[in-house]
DNA sequence: TTTCGCTATATTTGCTAGGGTATAACGAAA
DNA sequence: TTTCGTTATACCCTAGCAAATATAGCGAAA
């Protein structure tokens, strides 16, 4: 009896989960889509990389960039057309800084969230 | 000049945002849209009434009280059909101490990414 | 000046979540 | 036993988003 209560209470815990994303002004200049997709293109070199590396459309993946370059004042991606290998896209300094800051701050809050799992009400089988 | 900048710094400020749920097993058993719901029902005490509140449809709120149902071991909302007024929803005293629990441990989340707010790397305009 | 791989953008196609509508089932009260 | 407002569910249909496709433009290097 006290085995199977046990055994529940492990299979059936309660998950607090989150998102997290970073608004300027009106617009959102990052989510955690579009961090997997900075560090695609770092690893890449190129969008159409990243966005293949990622099972992603290119068009999706272009309008990701477009949308974080128009809310972000300070360049988080710079791209070139043309030249040696046709181009590519590198991620700003200041992009790498906002990367790491996001996903410290990610992580800081699903541990705080880990730790209010108790306070929510005991579900009673 | 330290006039605009400050005016600057005002309007353009990041502000790091969230959205929590809570999942039993691989089941979403509470989310924000759920919650209202649930606080509409108190209110109205029917779900269609409810869904009409929140100008929502009939369809997209039972199945919303439908998954919560599901995925709730402990009933959340107990709903009768026919009788004096055609029947109506109820949500339980669990359901109520689960509302309290999520909205104060999402207050609390804000809170701790508004403390965040400051990691992020400064935009140099 | 030709090649190459990338960015950039328009157009079409396809799919799916959601709204609209209809209708059955239900049970207390008049 | 009729009425009434609700839950519950099936069906069709549409808007809006995403994928697929096509194509133009670019510039360094051979």
């Amino acid at each position: 009896m006290k085995l199977y209560a046990s055994l529940i209470n492990v299979i059936m815990e309660y998950k607090i989960k989150s998102r997290i994303w970073i608004e300027v002004g009106d617009n959102v200049l990052l989510g955690d889509g579009r961090v997997q997709l900075l560090k695609a293109i770092i690893e890449t070199g190129s969008l159409s990389k990243a966005a293949k590396s990622l099972e992603m459309s290119y068009k999706k993946a272009w309008k990701l960039i477009d949308a974080v370059n128009k809310s972000a004042e300070t360049p988080v991606v710079s791209m070139s057309i043309g030249g040696k290998n046709g181009g590519g896209a590198i991620v700003t300094d200041y992009g790498k800084e906002l990367i790491t800051a996001f996903e410290t701050i990610n992580k800081n809050c699903w541990k705080f969230l880990d730790t209010q799992t108790n306070t929510l009400p005991k579900s009673n089988i």
